[in-house]
DNA sequence: CAGTGTACTGACCGATTGGTCAGTCTGCAA
DNA sequence: TTGCAGACTGACCAATCGGTCAGTACACTG
């Protein structure tokens, strides 16, 4: 039985084999079909056909759907966490930051569209501890790193120093997160005409929670617009 | 072929036949486990199992699949809009009426779970307009009456006018849909202790938003405890 | 050259899937 | 009593499921 888990050596260059290295087609292809369609919803025999491989070759390369599912998980949640990485490196005012942070989370959110919806199915069907502890290693990273900005600000004063930070975070997370993944229904209400505008979203509520968090009743002017 | 949709009229008094209705136990056994493995993990077998009948007369009396998931998500629908019916009703302050909604709103998710979590994942795989027209419907009621509500705080001079009320009402509705989806992974999270106190956090998100929808600056003492 | 290991395939497997059907049982109207 | 209607069942069906296996193509090492 040949190793069937770990990634191999790079045995030439980058781009070449026949087309793309068949396990990173087979990845892409149940990456894709997870997140539009659920676990149980997609067979291998499709998972074969979109990488255009043998069933039988997406078993000898992985040894069973579970294994499948697992190693696409575990590339959504680093690259999930990578692309979390570069947000917190900017630097301005608590309010600036705050508004960055905010949108850069809801445009990480969709630009990989499908990593997010794996998450979020995993989250929807979390049985217990068994999943669960696995996806909380995507959202812990982030999360802490939001709640100790959070907390920064409240030792700096720029924050009301009586709110929890986590739930602040949470309400920050959760706003774009149902936004992300309600877009789709949003767009069809008659009362909501930003459902494809996520920037304008996150500056309101960014200006939201900023005017409910602040300290100071300073705060900026009414107008949105710079 | 006998009918196999419209449910019949009263057969007899309430509780009888020979447990409770065949129908009833299908639907219900039917609802518990779409909601929580989601409709293709789901077989029939495990519904008749479940609601104790024969496969077979599961298919008698609804001819799908399908049509049994889409009977439940219908009975998912109605169930959710009834409860939030009574939710508008009440008066007082502007604000002490938007902090028992959004009390009331993240109460009834977690009161009926099962249909919340159907509905959700109705949501999370909506293949363009299918089921999303369909998932809307439920959305589209309580969602008008939020944003209404918001609108009238407008007017009277309570809420600040400059800001969108359907933003806020997806605020609203994101910050306890999120808190009820992913209390199950906040729960482990080191920074989070309020997981399993929903009312604990709608407070503090009701003081969050208030402090940055309300008009005066005038506001509430800083600590939520009455 | 032979030999080995691995990516890869078509054919196949038992189990399970959604769904059908012939027929039984029971209650009710004529 | 007869007869019809509908609730209900066990047995069955073709299709598909996840997974296996013997065997081929090919690249590398000796």
């Amino acid at each position: 039985m040949p190793q069937a888990r770990e990634r191999f050596s790079p045995p030439n260059d980058s781009p070449p084999a026949q087309q793309r290295d068949a396990v990173d087609r087979i990845l892409d292809a149940a990456a894709q079909l997870f997140a539009e369609k659920g676990f149980d919803a997609v067979s291998m025999n499709a998972v074969a056909a979109a990488a255009d491989v043998s069933k039988a070759n997406v078993f000898h390369h992985f040894t069973s759907k579970q294994t499948l599912y697992l190693a696409v998980l575990k590339t959504a949640c680093s690259q999930s966490t990578a692309a979390l990485d570069e947000m917190g490196a900017t630097s301005g005012p608590f309010a600036e930051r705050l508004r960055f942070f905010i949108r850069q989370h809801l445009a990480n959110l969709r630009r990989n569209e499908g990593m997010s919806r794996l998450i979020l199915r995993e989250v929807l069907d979390s049985d217990r501890d068994k999943s669960k502890t696995l996806a909380d290693r995507v959202i812990n990273q982030n999360f802490s790193k939001l709640v100790e900005f959070l907390r920064e600000g409240q030792f700096s004063g720029a924050l009301r120093a009586d709110v929890d930070p986590a739930m602040v975070a949470t309400l920050i997370v959760g706003a774009n997160v149902f936004f992300f993944q309600s877009s789709g229904v949003l767009r069809h209400l008659a009362e909501v005409d930003f459902a494809d505008q996520p920037e304008r979203y996150t500056d309101v509520v960014a200006d939201i929670l900023l005017r409910g968090i602040v300290n100071s009743p300073t705060s900026l002017q009414t107008d949105t617009r710079k």
